[in-house]
RNA sequence: CUCGGGGUGGUGUCAAUGGUAGCAUAUCAGGCUGUAGACCUGAAGGUGCGGGUUCAACUCUCGUCUCCGAGACCA
């Protein structure tokens, strides 16, 4: 793979790279350069993780040395209760690698990190305290504004929290950090702010984000806008049906960006096609190679939204099946790290 | 520690003269659409906890828990 498809394969589906141009410096200059993405372990994994762990398979198809991160002091930092840290830590290392799995990747030079395995320290923890001198409490409220969830009465956490995530970057010893779009403000205040402790500013990549199946996020607090890793066949189908998907419409379609995103690119890359069957009465089956020929034809109102609901299911349901068959395990694990749920 | 203000369905609510706990929103079911949503109809769900006064307590009283704000040498 030579630098530009390298380059072409890293920017497929994300939505922004700053800069691309470092970007290209960096698979030019560096042999095998790193990338990490970090997610707090608070809310229960579900189905839109698959587009950042699709993502960081092509970072590993790229030849990137790929870190994950858990964060698990992050976690705490946004109220995850401290003696579910442990617990929640097991269900996400479990279940996350056996999504690397569902999407065929080759786990070579892929590691997982545990946040407080480095972050608490001595030098880190000197650096978390040095860069509070460096910047104010308004700009650490604005960085985390989007990733933390600030009530009524917030935390101090809360503000640490970008602070260590951009202190993450340097002690993970990566070239670039990748995440959502939802990250942006804390990305960017790293960049701002790494130069003043005189560390290098890394290269930030970002995906868009997913449109949840009813309202405009695809919230882990609410189970109806999302559809939960260990989800059977039926609650599949239930959640998809319930789903809100406008016929010929794309904005805020949980469905149809699922089916984009993820079910897709999983099916180029396999060189197969998605397939709709649908009864002569609808107009017969359709096939889709790519993408772009399914959101044309969904605008067009060729597909209607039961049609693409009924396929997506069938994906999906293939999708979770490294869950299904770990599925007594994942349970255990996930009632001890949600017990409320 | 001191003083003050709060805690009502999942959420919100300066709704309730000591007398049927209301409204909004979300949830569930049915209807309408080849999905969902909008829409129409229906259902479920609540007074932080414990005593006391009373025929009757969300309401008054005492205690307790919890949240918020202010004060607390000097400024």
């Amino acid at each position: 793979m030579n630098v530009n498809e390298k380059f072409e394969l890293i920017k497929r589906n994300t939505q922004e790279i700053v800069t691309e141009k470092e970007l290209m410096e960096l698979l030019k200059n560096k042999k095998q350069p790193s990338v990490y993405l970090g997610t707090a372990i608070t809310g229960k994994p579900h189905i839109a993780y698959f587009i950042w762990v699709l993502k960081l398979a092509d970072f590993l198809k790229a030849g990137f040395k790929v870190k994950l991160l858990l964060a698990d002091l992050h976690g705490a930092l946004d109220n995850c209760p401290w003696d579910l840290l442990e617990k929640r830590y097991k269900y996400y290392s479990e279940v996350v690698s056996l999504m690397f799995k569902s999407v065929g990747a080759d786990i070579k030079n892929f590691e997982i990190i545990t946040g407080s395995s480095f972050q608490l320290k001595k030098d880190y923890m000197l650096d978390v305290l040095k860069y509070s001198t460096f910047v104010s409490i308004n700009d650490c409220k604005r960085a985390s504004a989007d990733v933390v969830k600030y009530g009524k009465n917030p935390q101090l956490s809360g503000l640490i929290y970008p602070i260590m995530q951009s202190l993450d970057e340097v002690y993970l010893n990566i070239d670039i950090q990748y995440g959502g779009t939802d990250q942006r403000k804390i990305l960017m205040f790293s960049r701002e702010n790494l130069p003043r402790l005189g560390y290098k500013p890394r290269i930030e990549i970002m995906n868009p984000m997913l449109p949840g199946l009813v309202g405009k996020k695809m919230s882990a607090s609410d189970d109806r806008t999302k559809i939960d890793l260990l989800d059977d066949e039926k609650t599949v189908k239930i959640k998809i049906n319930k789903a809100f998907c406008p016929e010929g419409i794309i904005e805020d379609n949980g469905v149809l960006s699922f089916a984009e995103h993820v079910i897709m690119t999983i099916l180029q890359d396999q060189n197969k096609k998605f397939i709709i069957n649908r009864p002569e009465k609808w107009g017969g089956n359709l096939e889709f190679k790519t993408k772009e020929e399914l959101e044309k034809s969904f605008v067009k109102k060729e597909i209607h939204p039961m049609d693409l609901k009924n396929a997506v299911v069938i994906e999906i349901n293939k999708l979770l099946e490294p869950m299904r068959k770990n599925r007594v395990k994942l349970e255990k694990l996930a009632k001890e790290a949600y017990p409320d749920d």
